[in-house]
DNA sequence: AAAATTCTGTCAGCTAGCCGACATTTTTAT
DNA sequence: ATAAAAATGTCGGCTAGCTGACAGAATTTT
């Protein structure tokens, strides 16, 4: 089973030596983004890398049509390198760091080891996107929803034995664009799991009562 | 307009210096296999890093329900390295040498700028797959079957000025799986084609009379 | 506190394209 | 050369899930 967009390798520098982070990155302009603000395209900016300071950040691919589709989420310490054909926008009120390529590669020359932890966090990057190819190709709307919805219980912290409270932060459309559907689709998919008594919907909470429903329907088909 | 698998950065070695491409390859493991060989499994030998030397591979995906999905065509000097729940095929008879992680992080010490072309190539592979995504998430399939003969046909050597001559060396159940359709679909797709006189269907040919038309839809939709 | 915008909820209709199913042709193996 | 297997063609049915459309609720802005 996959996670959708979990904290896994975004965390770029999270393990280099204090003194070197600050070296490097102090320098570093910050900016301030409210919710919603368009923080780089496609184009612009390919000369930095991104790091969140704070806030959360989502990094979404868009077609002329005006249709998106989330990429991945970036929380505070994750970072994402332009490059690739994405839009960044703040989900809510964000602080990012931007660190010039050049200063990036500086750093890569002064501590060699780096390279390894730069090829991980790549390498992380790729596997989680070719995760979220075979989601696409492979299971049909409803498995992702049930997936997301783990992963997204599995997140949470507050937690007891069958009921998780869990705390969504995102509307229906942002879900839907996240999944790869529509917020039509997104919506009658939660109000037939309370229907059902699986859960309860709350305002942007969600009370999971029956987990063991959602983790049976979330894994795989087949054997 | 997106390559769907062209040769882009798959490329590892082949910028390296002779000497020491030969002093950390020449004594690893080589296999030879025959088409519809199994090379690897998404556990088995994840410990090497794979190296076309002649012949095609087929690395692709595959759902317990038996559906599959191929991310990539690996040709002569291309590289793949496992780590990823994916499987890989010859579809043509094929030599291919195994380099275990090991020797492979050892050339990185001895040669550290070696570090950026992984990095680079790295980075291509993850552009790759998120144009997949894009492809996946935005277009349709018939959208789609046209990208990948523009750009079967862009790779394709022979070419006059408007008539092209493509080999394709893919059956449509190898061309459904790239491109994320069926066979059946394929099919009426090219014939279709055939019939609307944009090109002669030969046997493990294609001669496209049209070129522009194929351009002309292979084309974003809108804006 | 009123107005404007953004979300949620629901429903009917439509269609891309998947899924058998089967016949024919081509390729590969014996 | 013959048999077996694989690859092409073609067709009708079926359905997941997208689309638009509209109403009410909840936020946000003024």
């Amino acid at each position: 089973m996959r996670n959708l967009g979990g904290p896994q390798g975004k965390q770029l520098f999270s393990r280099l030596p204090v003194p070197i982070v600050t070296k490097y990155l102090s320098h570093c302009l910050t900016k301030k983004y409210k919710k919603k603000a368009e923080i780089f395209g496609p184009e612009e900016h390919s000369e930095y890398i991104y790091l969140v300071v704070s806030g959360r950040i989502r990094v979404y691919l868009r077609y002329p049509n005006g249709k998106e589709f989330t990429l991945t989420l970036l929380d505070a310490g994750d970072t994402y390198s332009g490059h690739t054909r994405a839009f960044g926008q703040a989900i809510a009120d964000s602080e990012v760091l931007f660190i010039p390529v050049e200063t990036f590669r500086n750093l890569l020359m002064e501590v060699p080891s780096f390279a390894m932890t730069v090829i991980g966090v790549l390498g992380d990057s790729l596997r989680n996107s070719i995760n979220t190819i075979e989601s696409l190709v492979f299971k049909e709307v409803n498995k992702r929803l049930y997936q997301f919805l783990y992963s997204l219980a599995l997140s949470s912290d507050r937690q007891e034995l069958h009921s998780f409270r869990v705390t969504i932060g995102l509307t229906h459309q942002q879900i839907a664009t996240i999944v790869g559907s529509t917020r039509q689709t997104v919506n009658t998919f939660f109000n037939n799991l309370q229907k059902e008594g699986v859960l309860i919907l709350g305002k942007d909470k969600i009370i999971i009562q029956k987990f063991d429903i959602i983790m049976e329907r979330a894994k795989d088909d087949d054997e």
